[in-house]
DNA sequence: ATTTGCATTAACAAAGTTGTTAAACAATAT
DNA sequence: ATATTGTTTAACAACTTTGTTAATGCAAAT
């Protein structure tokens, strides 16, 4: 072997903050080398392609955030209880994660191609980790105590609910007139609010 | 005079078309001048640059907008009247303009360079368009029939909601699993949904 | 009909992009 | 010590990007 000193892992490091940063086009593979202090020869020796390695920064995020989402996920508990949480968490997952939504929604508008692989696989994990509780979800509908929705249109809800409060801090970091004590407010408001909002789409009333 | 039959313009559509699809990176000037059926100097002749070629795509669509705006913002009417027409108004424009949230979020993020202009003249903008406005809210809230809140939060919570609406549209149609029957339904549900979020947050009652 | 002046093109240039490769290098096993 | 193996670099190649320019084309004014 050679003078590796985790090279490797330096690269993604780098790779993943400028991803996070600059987006998927503006994230050169000479820059994220430059931000690793590495040629860019090392990052196509470790990684082969830029595309690589952005689906290995995206699958380390995504796989985090479904360790988040197991534990609440998986226990079969009343609806509201695990709604509840489940947006807690990924409310809780992006705030630590704050650029996460902003790449995904880069990727998925702009170069779509990247997460054919993942739109493939979403399909037999949703069906894993949701199927029981789209059926506790029908039962509920059913005898009348939950309004009739899908559990598509749920968790789509939940998932563009949350992913436009970190979006929106974003964009205003990058613009002025927007204090920062004013920003972590209004994010520690959005939590409940979508609490709220999800729970009154449900129960007819406010949480 | 040459041969031209308007192919400025021709490059503007083209243009537009573009930045609204690809964003502002992906959409080379070489793509551009393709797509309005013109060799790439033709841009360069009529614009001199790409981002001057942004600036008055972005330029046409504001001034759209604040066209739009101006008939609900000129009059001195109640507080919540103003609102609610402002809010709609703001939604059904960026209904006619799905791709314009997602542009200037992606220039926002990625290229704020770009309207650096734009938030010199926000200033002024915001002064005349929205300082009587202000009084009425102050006065409103100083009688206690309002919640407190500023005018720029307000400003804010309906910029943010409306634009996460058509954000997540886009997103939407590049993934698998959503009939547009299911988006125009949650497009038309959002409206009243912000209209009654944020009367809520100034009155504490749905509206 | 010829000059004038904008419109248009093709060719070019400089810089930057992703990706490859041959050669040099360093650590380990023999 | 040396052969082996994986690591690193520098140089290169092919392509794309933005922008310029010299030459050409075209239409109207004189």
């Amino acid at each position: 072997m050679g003078a590796q000193r985790n090279t490797e892992q330096r690269i993604m490091a780098a790779a993943e903050k400028l991803f996070l940063e600059k987006g998927y086009i503006l994230s050169t593979t000479t820059l994220i080398a430059k931000e690793a202090g590495v040629t860019h020869a090392m990052l196509h020796y470790y990684f082969r392609t830029k595309e690589q390695i952005f689906i290995k920064v995206l699958n380390k995020n995504l796989e985090e955030l479904i360790s988040s989402l197991r534990p609440v996920m998986v226990y079969q508990r009343p609806v509201w209880e695990t709604l509840k949480e489940g947006i807690e968490m990924l409310f809780d997952f992006l705030n630590t994660h704050r650029q996460l939504a902003g790449l995904i929604y880069d990727v998925i508008s702009y170069n779509p191609q990247l997460l054919e692989a993942y739109i493939q696989g979403l399909g037999g994990l949703k069906n894993k980790m949701f199927e029981r509780h789209r059926e506790m979800l029908e039962d509920e509908i059913r005898s009348g105590r939950i309004n009739p929705i899908s559990m598509e249109q749920i968790v789509y809800d939940i998932v563009t609910m949350n992913m436009a409060v970190f979006m929106s801090m974003t964009a205003m970091k990058n613009m002025i007139g927007f204090s920062s004590e004013k920003r972590e407010e209004f994010i520690a408001r959005q939590k409940s609010e979508i609490v709220s909002k999800i729970h009154y789409r449900l129960y007819g009333k406010l949480y």
